[in-house]
DNA sequence: CTGCGTGCAAATGGTTTGCATCCAC
DNA sequence: GTGGATGCAAACCATTTGCACGCAG
């Protein structure tokens, strides 16, 4: 279904690029990172179209956006759903590289929600910024 | 040591009447939500001070900020780590009642990231907005 | 051609902050 | 009495949006 809603997506060569940058990093950027990013390719792209456009894809599911404690959300190039690392301090996030399995919500349990998916983060502090502090 | 906490704490008439009110509730509601809850009682209070005590009291582990996928935080005045269901369409966040073990992280996958807490959501659509697009 | 996508700039909206005053300790 | 807390309003800053033009399909 992925591959569905991608179809219908115009692919100008500023889409394009974010899509590129967006999957060529770990990182996980924010919408002005991004931007930086992308106006070393394309130097005239707007702010605003950077947005526009993560939104679009985050929407699709081509990439993922992530809610994060922080004010500003941070983008991921891989759509599928995995856990993070997130630091409280600097808002840095990291992927988990570790396979363990999203338990799945009872039926019983979903309280009427539904398309449920787990979102699972695991906050605490980078050892940059535990670094600092000691 | 959450009492060790609140021990230093201040407490003025209001940030008592916050505390009190997030308490009552089960909902997670917004600053904004709280504002105008504890402006029933306190007429007087202002937004600002509303945030400050929000910020302090989430700070010291007396109520919980969520970080949620919308632009919003919201507050939980249960400061114990548990799951959460979140809508994705209007932003309501409920309690899950299922008690799953939150995963402890094991050490040669944290990255070196200390002072972790697990933060479980899933996310969907809450009965309310999906029977509205039905 | 047609309409979605873009650049630009102004508008929004949640959250933070400076400052003088107030009150809990 | 004293420093933290408050009310108010202005400041911030990430994000969104209106509009006229441009380009992908």
């Amino acid at each position: 279904m992925k591959d569905e809603d991608s179809k219908g997506i115009r692919l100008s060569r500023q889409r394009e690029t974010i899509l590129a940058e967006l999957r060529k990093v770990k990182t996980h950027p924010t919408a002005d990172e991004v931007y930086d990013m992308v106006r070393k390719i394309l130097p005239r792209i707007s702010l605003g179209t950077v947005y526009r456009n993560l939104d679009t894809l985050s929407n699709r599911g081509v990439v993922l956006r992530l809610g994060g404690a922080g004010t500003q959300k941070r983008f991921d190039g891989n759509p599928a759903a995995h856990p993070h690392l997130r630091c409280s301090v600097c808002g840095r996030v990291d992927d988990l590289e570790w396979p363990f399995a999203l338990p799945d919500l009872p039926v019983e349990h979903s309280m009427g929600y539904v398309d449920l998916r787990c979102d699972v983060e695991y906050v605490g502090i980078c050892p940059t910024c535990a670094g600092k502090n000691n």
